[in-house]
DNA sequence: TCTATAATGATAACCAATATCATTAGGGAG
DNA sequence: CTCCCTAATGATATTGGTTATCATTATAGA
């Protein structure tokens, strides 16, 4: 089980660079703490936000790259198109994701055990039937978050571009 | 349950297309026969070769645009940053994707009854205790394709380009 | 046929993400 | 402690997927 406190992260992170050779600098460590201080996936631009442009994008997008090369993020694509990244999960343990359709916005979340294991054992199963090699798997709830569900959008809160009006759906079964 | 004849959906999206006002051109008739025949997503570069440049990308875009807002096409956002649309699951059928984390290709795949049920139940409760709306889910099967996996990515066949090395990725569990 | 409106397609604009490159910082050898 | 080599930074330019614009064309209905 991964280590749960925000130091005992850092250290982890410290090290797997450190063994690849990399350096720790403040601008990386300015992002794995955001990263961390989060609780769910992050885009360059709403990380540069968050921070208070304490970093140039250039350079966050750099630092992204790199812990990502390093196995200390992942990254996963969302609303709007655009990349968010995450402390992976040997840092902060296994999860899913809980995304709202319309602003794009995204929790983790966890599965009870029994759960995870069937799905776990399915995963192995339709990996191995496709000829894949397994490297993991994520659930994504889709849902429409409370604010975007109560209000309908007041025009200028578009948080998710998207394909125009992508995330914007209704589909209502067949009639 | 969705009726699986191609013509049979194509009724289906010509129907829907007429009771919202909209017009089945024999543009959009291209995109969704392409996407028809399609096992899994398909970004709009990708379309626009499969279909042997038939239709400019300017139009092929607003094509999937339009089909998404009607509820005809649903999106999904993959390697490469890039947007990749498939036809709606009350015309195809529910399902899940067996994603390769190196170049992006996506096939469709289901899982058994009871698993399914297990999930849609889970999802359920996690929406509802986020104070969401519940729409759907999807479970992505993340792994190598044969051709990834196989060998070293004969460099030049880049399908996914990513965040730099992003996509790239073998995180091997703490020291 | 005429007309109002939707759809098209070429083009320009946008923006996240990446590459480039001169400058700065850091760690090890001496 | 200083020098030096290399990694890292940050400003800037560039790429590429996607969207907006707008004049032209096609279509349905009167």
């Amino acid at each position: 089980m991964p280590m749960t406190t925000a130091s005992g992260i850092e250290q982890l992170v410290r090290a797997r660079l450190g063994e690849k050779g990399l350096r720790y600098t403040r601008g990386r460590q300015k992002v794995a703490a955001a990263l961390i201080r989060a609780d769910g996936p992050r885009s360059a631009v709403e990380l540069h936000r968050e921070m208070g442009a304490a970093l140039p994008l250039s350079s966050l997008y750099r630092s992204l790259s790199l812990l990502t090369g390093a196995g200390v993020l992942t990254l996963h694509h969302g609303a709007g198109g655009l990349t968010r990244f995450e402390m992976a999960e040997w840092l902060i343990g296994h999860h899913h994701h809980l995304v709202c359709v319309d602003c794009g916005a995204v929790n983790d979340i966890s599965l009870s055990a029994e759960v995870e294991a069937l799905i776990e054992e399915a995963a192995d199963r339709i990996a191995g039937a496709g000829g894949y090699d397994l490297t993991g798997h994520n659930l994504e709830v889709e849902g429409r978050c409370r604010t975007c569900a109560g209000a309908p959008p007041p025009p200028g809160r578009a948080k998710a571009t998207a394909t125009s009006g992508g995330t914007r759906r209704r589909p209502s079964p067949p009639p």
